[in-house]
Order: structure tokens, then sequence, then C-alpha cells
RNA sequence: CGGGGUGUGGCUCAGGUGGUAGAGCGCCACGUUAGGGACGUGGAGGCCGCAAGUUCAAGUCUUGUCACUCCGACCA
């Protein structure tokens, strides 16, 4: 019967995986549609892990010297238009404003799709010594993108994001910045989001407008489906040129500076349910659950349980831990549903047999183990508790990648994987365009990146038989 | 932007051949319950996505439009 319930509640991923996607967005209560196509209410669920991702990443960028600032959400047109490559990618896709009030403006402006002109019209006035270098900027804000699909988190119009932006003097300055940022997002998601990524560098095709090399982050989904999950961009001196930021160096002489930009999104929060999630819904890594202990008192009418049941929350947000205690009048059986959809990694059941014997029970939302605890002993073994599911998500999620993700030699080792398998597959490339795009076009599969760590799969392009150059990621995407 | 599907109380849906709207769940009140989505009684809630058209009469037929959703293309 209660299984009955619950598989009316959230489809089953095996069953139909974009339903259950759907299924436990809602069921976890983290956003809701507007009258905005793709753009979407972040609900307090929603919007309270973004804010713990926000904290914990800030802090990060901060480490490395990085500094916060807000520029404005509005492009005028001429400035959008400055470099080729960036606009040509961008204009498709961007959103205008062609009045003010009740008059037409002279020249319409964008919503930002993203900040890079903007942050080059600023630097044109800020940088003009070596002196003034390098600016190590971030901002937090939201940017629009006209999308003709969308999907909650994983594709919407607006969406909140950071975008870092740099401008150093020299090249190997602005390249060591990029890549220290794809560390930074590395670190992050695998510490904190308990994701395992892969770290390489995007093929030209692949490369963000305007960019002269793009690293990314790689995870896998739960459906073997890649996630593209943050970027990090060196332009060298491209942006520069077009805008004509120029900075007088020590030796007396005009120099063009090299810039970077890199960028996370709420996307991550798509990720953490696609990695993580099952058939009961989400499961949150503790480091970004705003609820990490829920205490569910049993027979909460009985004399006595909703005290203890707050004294040990008390206890509890003493240490330090985000806890609440469920107190409506729903029956208790619900409050675990409810628990374990909102994706809360622990919870504490008590009731009038538990006080008796002092004890309480513990179920771990990672796992599904339940064991009894003393009361006394709570607060310790909830220390203990959360980074050991911290770190246990992290291996599940790193032993389910792993077991996702394949090799081929041959083209027809290629074309047998993806038909049958669903995942990431590692094999050789030549390096030339026409060899991605058929890939593209026969598999439906992408180059997801060319990764740092590279494996000798073979010693020919797994598509056209030439030397092989590049070990490469491919799979299909979000 | 191309192809498919769906729009009827908050949610899931029922409403042959046109005749003025229903159920379950949820919600509210009271009571009984309580260790894996409890139960009883009573109650509130709908210009049937929107706009035209056909008709004495449209949830139902026609056209348009918008939204959601799935599959592609594009993208974080």
């Amino acid at each position: 019967m209660a299984d009955k319930k619950m598989v009316e509640a959230i489809t089953s991923m095996e069953e139909d995986f974009a339903q259950w996607y759907t299924d436990v967005v809602k069921k976890a209560d983290l956003c809701d549609y507007t009258s905005v196509k793709g753009c979407m209410v972040f609900k307090p669920a929603g919007y309270a892990i973004w804010e713990l991702i926000q904290k914990q990443m800030d802090a990060r960028f901060k480490e490395t010297g990085v500094e916060n600032v807000y520029l404005p959400m509005f492009i005028p047109e001429s400035l959008l238009e400055k470099e080729k490559d960036h606009v040509e990618g961008f204009a498709p896709e961007v959103a205008w404003v062609t009045q003010g009030g009740l008059q037409p403006l002279t020249e319409k402006m964008c919503v930002r799709p993203t900040s890079e002109t903007l942050f080059c019209d600023f630097y044109k006035n800020e940088v003009h010594s070596y002196r003034d270098l390098p600016k190590v900027y971030n901002q937090w804000c939201s940017v629009v993108r006209w999308e003709k699909e969308t999907r909650p988190f994983l594709r919407s119009r607006e969406f909140l994001w950071q975008e870092g932006h740099t401008i150093h003097a020299t090249a190997e300055e602005a390249e060591a910045r990029t890549i220290q940022m794809l560390d930074v997002y590395a670190d992050f998601c695998e510490q904190v989001l308990a994701m395992p990524v892969v770290k390489g560098r995007k093929t030209d095709k692949e490369k963000f407008a305007g960019a002269e090399a793009t690293y990314t982050i790689e995870a896998l989904m739960h459906d073997g489906k890649a996630l593209q999950s943050g970027t990090s961009h060196n332009f060298g001196d491209g942006f520069a040129k077009a805008f004509d930021i120029q900075y007088t160096d020590k030796d007396n002489t005009l120099k063009y500076p090299h810039q970077t930009s890199w960028g996370t999104t709420t996307r991550l929060i798509g990720a953490i349910i696609m990695v993580h999630g099952d058939n009961s819904g989400l499961k949150l890594p503790p480091l970004v659950a705003p609820t990490q202990v829920m205490i569910i008192p049993i027979r909460q009418n009985a004399d006595g349980v909703l005290d203890k049941a707050y004294a040990i929350r008390s206890e509890l947000i003493e240490k330090g831990f985000r806890v609440k205690v469920d107190d409506s009048d729903k029956s208790p059986g619900w409050k675990f549903a409810e628990c374990e959809m909102r994706g809360v990694p622990i919870r504490i059941e008590i009731g009038p047999k538990d006080i008796e014997n002092g004890t309480a029970i513990i179920a771990r939302r990672d796992n599904g183990e339940k064991f009894e605890c003393a009361i006394k002993d709570l607060a310790a073994k909830v220390e203990e508790l959360i980074p050991t599911i911290q770190k246990d998500m992290l291996d599940a999620a790193r032993a389910r990648r792993d077991s996702q993700t394949f090799e081929a030699k041959t083209w027809e080792e290629f074309k047998k994987t993806f038909d049958e398998k669903s995942g990431f597959v590692k094999a050789m490339w030549c390096g030339n365009r026409e060899c991605e795009d058929k890939i593209k076009e026969e598999l439906a599969v992408t180059s997801r990146c060319m990764p740092f760590k590279q494996e000798h799969i073979s010693d020919t392009c797994v598509c056209c038989g030439k030397p092989a150059a590049k070990m490469v990621y491919w799979g299909r995407a979000y």
C-alpha cells in the first residue's frame, strides 16, 4: 500500500527518467513554474540549496583573491557587437529592451546573456598601468538567454549564476588563473556536492564564443548523460583588442592585457538531483542540505515527546547543524516519506518507547540504514555521520560514474557501446572537426572534453582511423 | 525552430452522437488516531488555457493563439 502510493508520487527513473526528474523537482518542492515561459520561482527548499552553494563557493573564491562586484543588467547593442565571435554566439538568444517608459530608445539594449562586454567596457577605464593588474572580479547575478526548450534548473530563460572576469598582464598569468578556477570548481563539486567531475579542455567546436580556450568540468548523471557543470575560459588578448584595452608595462610600452572568465549556475542543483537522487526523491549531500537533520516525533501528543524532540534539536543546533522538528499533525509515515522526497540526509525518530529506553532511531537517507542510538550519544553520532554521509555519497557517485564509463578502440566498438549503453566513452580522436561532426550526426554524441589526464586507448582516431592526437570523453549531453 | 503529446477546482483525471460540470486526492473545521504516506463527519473551492467562428445553445465542432511536456537542433 505504501509502495503503491510512492510509485504514484514519483515515476521511477528506470521507467521514464525525464518524468522522474520533473516529479522529484516538484515533490521536493524546489521550484514552481510562472506565467513567463522558462522563468521559474525558486521556492524556499530550492533557493536554500543555492544559498548554501553560493556561500561555500564564494568563500573558496575569496581564498584565491577574488573580489565581488556588480555590473548592470543592460548591454547597449553597440557594446555587445564589438567582439565578432562573441556576438555571433549570443545574438540568437538575447532578449532586447527597445523602449524606456513611453519613449522608444535611441539604441536598443539587451539583457545580459553574460557580461564579458560590460567587464571589458569597465576595464577599459580601470586599467592603464601594469600596477592596475591583475583584477580578479566576480559577480553573482542572473542572466537571460532566450532558450527555445526549457527545463527547471537545467535550462531556463533566466538563471542565477556567478561569473568571474579577470584581467592580467601576461598570457601565462591568465592561463594559470583559468586553470586555477577550474580546479576550484572541480574541488567544490567533489567536496561539497559529492559529485565527481572530469576536468578537461573543450574542442574548438565546443568552446565558448570569443574564447581562445575553454576548460570544463563534466559530470555524469544517473541516466548516463553528461552535464557540463562549470566552464573556465581563457580569452587571450582577443577581447582586449576588440575593446581597445591597453596598459603601459614596466618597459614603458603599450600592451594588451589577457582576460579570463568562468561560471557556474543553478544548473548545479539539477546536477545534484540527477547524480544523487533515487526513486524516493532527492538525496542531498549534507553540506548543501538546508535541513541536515529532521526530527520526527512519534505520538507527539504523548507526554514529553515533543519536549524531548525540541531538546534534541537545541543540542544539535548548538553543535552547528541545521535541524528541524516536524511537529505538524501529519502521520509519522507521511513525515518519513516527505523527509525522503526532500532529501534530508539524517532523520531521527523519537517516541514514548524510545524515551523510556533512553534511545532514538536514526535513519540515513543516502543508504537507507536505520539503527538505534542512545539519546545522550545523538549529537556525537550526528557529528560523525555528517562527514561520513558526505564521503559515502561521493564514493557512491564515483563508483556509478566509473561503472558508466567505457572505452572504444574502433568505430564498430564505439557505435555499439552507444547503441547498447549510456555513459561516457573514452576514445581517441585525430583532432579534425569533420570527425567530430560525423560522430554527432550519426550517434548524437558530442565531445565532452579532452581530459587533462590523458590515457592511451589506441593509436588511431575512433572515427577516421588516422593517427590519434587526443583521448576524448564522448557522451550524450544535457 | 522542426516533429509528437497535453490543457476541465491546488493536483491527477472523467465528462459517446453539442443542452449550461463530476470523482479521487489535497485544502479548511471538529473529533478520534499515531513506529512507513491514518480515519470519521461537515465545509469551501471551476467564466472548462485564451481569442475568434459555427449554432437557439460550445468543455464538447472549426480556426487561430498561448502555455506545459517529450524527441531533435541550439545552448550553462
